[in-house]
DNA sequence: ATGTATGAAATCGTATACGATTCATCATGG
DNA sequence: CCATGATGAATCGTATACGATTTCATACAT
């Protein structure tokens, strides 16, 4: 109810909120490709707000690493070269996997479920090649597995990597070729591993190795040396 | 030159960077303790600034983690019970540990004498016991074994953690008893297994159980189960 | 023709002003 | 005596306005 109606009653959500929200979902979207050019009075402008609170969105989003922020310049979509992709894809590697670990423990049946029913629907999406809804699925999958990370910082770090990744995703890191049909094995046996309450090691080193995975075969085909951790 | 003459010369920073930067001294030195309530109207006056960067500023601390912020409310100086504290040393443990491991590989012969000067510094401080100095150290001393990760997300990282972990110390999460002394043994240990340039999942066990240690022993002095990873 | 200086336009940075929200206090009725 | 509602102060949220800085185009000198 009143999504967008009684512009009387508070909108609960603040004016910077919003327009975070909404450069947020533009850029991770890709309608805004890398590189554009974020000008406060037109965004305020379009919002209908004023620069304040755009303003205090893009410095959030240039906190997040979504753009860069130059002063008395500008703020422009943050480009995502293939260094950029390495460093996020290492970061997260590590983070995820220590996520995942410290999540194992308190993972329970009902989650393993879930899992397995969401590496079926990937294997659908492989067969019938549907790259959006892959994505999406393998979003939800991950999220179970580190859900229950008790940790909220390093939730907050997994989330945030996984935002930067989305939004290069669609600037067209999409895929390599084989890459998705490996990492649906991965899948199995990672939550094989979680299941069988494995060593908090061993999973948190089969959910980096996983991640590392996708990085060596998108640097393989793009012919540069991955530095191993 | 000009560093704070001439009021016409811009001051090379912004007024909301002079306040962040304000600011964050006062909380990671522990002038403003936990709970304590930032007023942007008070705030805003002593610093002879307008609101609105000092409001920018505590955003940006909020994003770090510093400071709580209640919409319509206010910012408090974000309080630090057990559970932060382990939460922030956690999530240190595994950044650190990636971002040392990052690092070996990089790092020079030089930066091997320097942090066996700087452990040597640290063995001093303890004898004539000056905790303040050898926090200070010893924050040098890890900058040197990670400073080289090439990764600059995780570098930003640990730098975040350090932060954050510099202003509990302040607020008294200080030291424990015997770990002082142990901690500088480790030190040597992990400098020689740098320097032989030894396995890097070895290194970054080494420096991610280095932290792991502090915060048990901290841990065990309050009687509270650590969970392992 | 090229490099440099000058000016204007675009954009950001901050101050001030006012509206909106929260919280505490106090009066009032049960 | 306690619960409840109204009132006011304190504080945040945002709009508007203006100054500061950068950038780009243009004209001039070499």
């Amino acid at each position: 109810m009143s999504t967008t109606a009684t512009p009387a009653r508070t909108e609960a959500r603040s004016k910077s909120e919003q327009a975070y929200e909404v450069l947020k979902d533009r850029i991770t979207g890709g309608d805004l490709v890398a590189g554009y050019r974020l000008v406060l009075s037109s965004i305020a402008e379009e919002l209908g707000f004023s620069v304040v609170p755009v303003r205090e969105a893009i410095r959030r989003l240039e906190a997040e690493g979504l753009v860069k922020f130059e002063r008395n310049v500008g703020a422009t979509v943050a480009g995502v070269d293939a260094t950029l992709y390495l460093h996020t894809m290492q970061t997260l590697s590590v983070i995820e996997g220590a996520a995942t670990a410290l999540a194992a423990p308190l993972i329970t049946a009902v989650d393993i479920d879930n899992a397995r029913r969401l590496n079926a629907e990937l294997r659908r999406c492989l067969e019938e090649f549907e790259p959006q809804r892959f994505t999406r699925i393998n979003n939800e999958l991950h999220a179970i597995l580190y859900g229950h990370c008790p940790n909220p910082h390093i939730l907050d770090l997994v989330h945030r990597g996984w935002n930067r990744l989305n939004a290069m995703r669609a600037s067209s890191f999409d895929l390599v070729p084989g890459r998705a049909r490996k990492s649906v094995e991965e899948h199995d046996q990672l939550i094989a591993l979680i299941e069988s309450r494995a060593d908090v090691h061993e999973i948190e080193m089969a959910a980096r190795a996983h991640r590392t995975a996708t990085l060596n075969a998108y640097m393989a085909q793009h012919q540069q040396p991955a530095s191993a951790i």
